[in-house]
DNA sequence: GATAATGTTCGATC
DNA sequence: AGATCGAACATTAT
């Protein structure tokens, strides 16, 4: 979606802006986000884990989480708005960048430039972000030893390393051949290194394929991504392992309230 | 009608 | 103090 927007939109005037109230948590609500992004420049298109982060000219950062259904892209001159748009920018060349989300579960948050990091680590809570390199293997060793929790529920919570959701950490760990139930800090240091390498490596395929659509997730062009395709374990309950010579069953469970997919044949 | 869904936060309870 | 669990948020689809 960064990507996507980055190209399309970055640069642009930001003609007028309006959202809907409930959308703006921090600091304050929609008056000021118009106020704010009134004839300003989009900048730029970061991101830290699932966070979006739109840079603008005057000082201001916006940032955008889209919890299960948000999504965000530029709809050409003329068209309508389509059902649950939260917020409209609209661009100097007539297109208007919408975000539109059907279950509100997305979040709006307007911050300084200046106080980026402090409100990434901070408000957001935001752990080391998961696709960043910059991570050593003993510092990712470090953050799994404090704790005895699931792994799979390590992996979901974003202030330990931020950017894998449901999907991902499913599918991460099948290809990492580790059981989800397995604590934390239990693992040795080759399943260390397995689970670091393969975090990067499943992220970085499922965005080169632009991201997985099951319902609702489109691209920042409004377009649906394609990793379901390549999807091994997550939703396919009852079917058969995708593991060369695996031929065990995809097992469902329950941990920490989301669903999690593995085969317990081949993850140990 | 019941259930589940790509997510996070809150309060209660270890 | 820190971890962990269930409920809650709102909408759509099966």
């Amino acid at each position: 979606m960064r990507r996507d927007l980055e190209r399309s939109v970055r640069g642009a005037t930001i003609v007028r802006a309006r959202a809907d109230d409930p959308l703006i948590i921090e600091p304050v609500t929609s008056r000021k986000l118009k106020r704010v992004l009134r004839g300003q420049t989009l900048e730029s298109l970061g991101r830290c884990g699932k966070v979006l982060i739109l840079g603008v000219s005057g000082g201001w950062s916006v940032l955008q989480r889209f919890g299960m259904t948000g999504q965000m892209y530029p709809l050409p001159a003329g068209a309508p708005l389509p059902p649950h748009t939260r917020m409209v920018w609209e661009l100097g060349d007539g297109r208007r960048l919408v975000y539109r989300d059907a279950r509100r579960f997305g979040e709006t948050r307007l911050v300084k430039t200046a106080d980026l990091a402090e409100a990434l680590a901070g408000v957001c809570r935001l752990g080391h972000d998961a696709l960043d390199a910059e991570l050593s293997a003993a510092e990712f060793s470090a953050l799994l030893a404090d704790h005895a929790t699931p792994i799979k529920t390590f992996l979901l919570d974003q202030t330990h390393l931020a950017g894998i959701g449901n999907i991902y950490a499913s599918e991460i760990l099948h290809r990492a051949r580790l059981s989800p139930l397995r604590p934390a800090n239990s693992l040795d240091a080759q399943e260390r290194r397995l689970l670091q390498r393969l975090i990067r490596e499943v992220l970085a395929e499922a965005v080169a394929a632009q991201g997985t659509t099951i319902s609702d997730y489109v691209t920042g062009a409004g377009e649906t991504g394609g990793f379901q395709k390549f999807l091994r374990v997550y939703g396919r309950e009852g079917e058969r392992c995708r593991r060369r010579g695996c031929g065990g069953t995809v097992k469902r469970i329950v941990q920490a309230q989301r669903s999690t997919f593995y085969c317990p044949k081949c993850q140990k």
